[in-house]
DNA sequence: GTATTTATTGCAAAAAATTGCAGGTGCAAC
DNA sequence: GTTGCACCTGCAATTTTTTGCAATAAATAC
């Protein structure tokens, strides 16, 4: 996989160094194929390295947050997740009733994209992007008037 | 007006009470007529009445957040913003790279929001929505090659 | 007015996230 | 291989945010 040398390009390309350290966490959450938390990332980076500490996931998340390598993500509780960038750029879409998310493809976006870019020279990223609403579910249940 | 008289309402109506401090943060970031931040609230409900407690800032927050009457935005730089949703909705633009934030009207979402409650069921909440990119500015340069 | 119920507050303590710093280490040049 | 420099790490200290709890006070019924 050449994904992995592309990784370590990008950071060295930055002035930044390939530490054992980073290259834990890096895989942690290349390869846990999902979104992720600070303290899972940490769990699972203990398990081959026991004495990792909790600022270094911090401090390095945060680089490669920056480095645009993953994409950080605010759930409509708060709780932060964190998603290896892969190929093809998605949205997250967030029930603010039952937290569920849905991911949906990038294109849905794109007209909404060009105007932005043509209106006010604004160029959107679209990772990133948390979108919070109500889910099909929740929002039919609300109308039968099952909730509050 | 009745805006004031509604917040009351709303309040009311959602098993809560209008204690007088919670009357002073509402006050606080009502006419702060921008986004503030919790130190910002406290500080100015601090000017009126001393001994209020983070906490209870915190508390409160949280509180307005979940019965919509106040929005909360995520800052590119991590930083958390809070706002009176007034009259308008409308979406914040941040920079990623110099943390401008621009405000556009929510009629550029129409279609999206459309599209996504067709296919997926999901309605989409306009408020919340914080959405990262590159402004006019940071794009231009980053172009021209000023930038690394 | 008083009594009752229950959300809310302030405080203190705990948990989570950030920062400063001294020593360690990647990596490029030699 | 060795050297030098800047980045990184772990630790400890600090700051920020959350939580538990007893006392308080808002809203309602009387």
């Amino acid at each position: 996989m050449s994904c992995e040398t592309d990784t370590i390009e990008t950071i060295r390309n930055s002035d930044q160094r390939m530490t054992p350290q980073r290259l834990l966490l890096l895989s942690a959450i290349r390869h846990s194929g999902e979104h992720v938390t600070i303290n899972q990332i940490h769990d699972q980076v203990k398990q081959a390295y026991p004495f990792i500490n909790v600022s270094t996931i911090y401090r390095n998340v945060s680089i490669l947050k920056e480095l645009r390598l993953i994409s950080e993500t605010y759930k409509t509780d708060g709780e932060i997740l964190y998603e290896w960038i892969g190929g093809h750029a998605h949205l997250h879409m967030m029930c603010r009733n039952c937290n569920e998310m849905i991911e949906i493809d990038d294109k849905y976006l794109d007209s909404f994209k060009q105007d932005i870019k043509k209106d006010f020279g604004f160029d959107i990223d679209i990772d990133h992007l948390a979108i919070s609403g109500l889910c099909d579910q929740c929002r039919k249940l609300e109308q039968v008037g099952y909730d509050d």
